[in-house]
DNA sequence: TTAAACCCTAAAGCATACTATAGAGTCAAG
DNA sequence: CTTGACTCTATAGTATGCTTTAGGGTTTAA
């Protein structure tokens, strides 16, 4: 399968495909006699595998670990997986907090402004980023 | 008022001063005989309302935006002002709903598994992740 | 006078995940 | 035989907000 061909089957641009071999994602495919790239068709699962993951909030590093025991599940333990969950849900967790933290303090100062056609000379909103 | 006193009057980092200064944050201070800078004492207002807008999740363009309207507050409106706390708030209720969206899907596959010592094999994560 | 502490500019580097560009070879159809 | 579609590599650019590096003046205190 020539790469074309692979990135329309899993909805991908080809740039991204090359890209992702590059950071060590997708091994390196056989080559045609012309030196274009001939995929097996496990490319497409693999693929997919990382287009999921990315879903769920992982980075490329890490679906590239992710993948590494992916490969070699029997070698690996599930505690060994789920930390990973575990990590990035704890991660996800905490970008949330800080930003209802940052929403609430938002709000308060947003809804503290009348918004009316008067000049800002009073505006609460500048107030309250200046004290 | 110096460089090295300013940064330290606001806790800020030299260097992040002079970015502001390169990205039109902060005017351009006048220079003493030797070619150091010499900040107004305005400066230190200045740089604390950066450093609130910061924390409300305003980006350094939007800041200086801000900071335009700021310094001819009569010639702008609340309205105006209060445009951008909308339009901030806006994102930020986006970025928390996909951050749950991840967050709940995360979820599911985490507590699927077992996190036990036995090997991926079988693993709940790696096969969500798979179909 | 010399060493520490302070200041200057310009340019590159970092992290992330691509996206775009330049320049060039290959293949299939008409 | 040429045109269009496809592929290749290598390099640079994008966005964000700094941080670091390199190389070099200035000031102050001992």
């Amino acid at each position: 399968m020539k790469i074309g061909h692979l990135a329309t089957a899993v909805g991908m641009d080809i740039q991204t495909l090359r890209y992702y071999e590059s950071q060590g994602l997708l091994s390196e495919p056989a080559r045609l006699q012309n030196g274009y790239r001939d995929y097996p068709d496990e490319a497409i699962s693999r693929l997919k595998f990382i287009k999921k993951a990315k879903l769920v909030g992982f980075t490329l590093k890490e679906i590239k670990d992710l993948l590494a025991i992916q490969v070699t599940k029997d070698e690996h333990t599930c505690q060994e997986v789920k930390s990973f969950t575990q990590v990035k849900l704890a991660e996800i967790s905490n970008k949330i907090e800080e930003l209802q933290r940052i929403k609430v303090a938002l709000e308060k100062i947003h809804t503290s402004c009348c918004g009316g056609d008067e000049t800002a000379a009073h505006c609460s909103i500048l107030s309250a980023l200046e004290n």
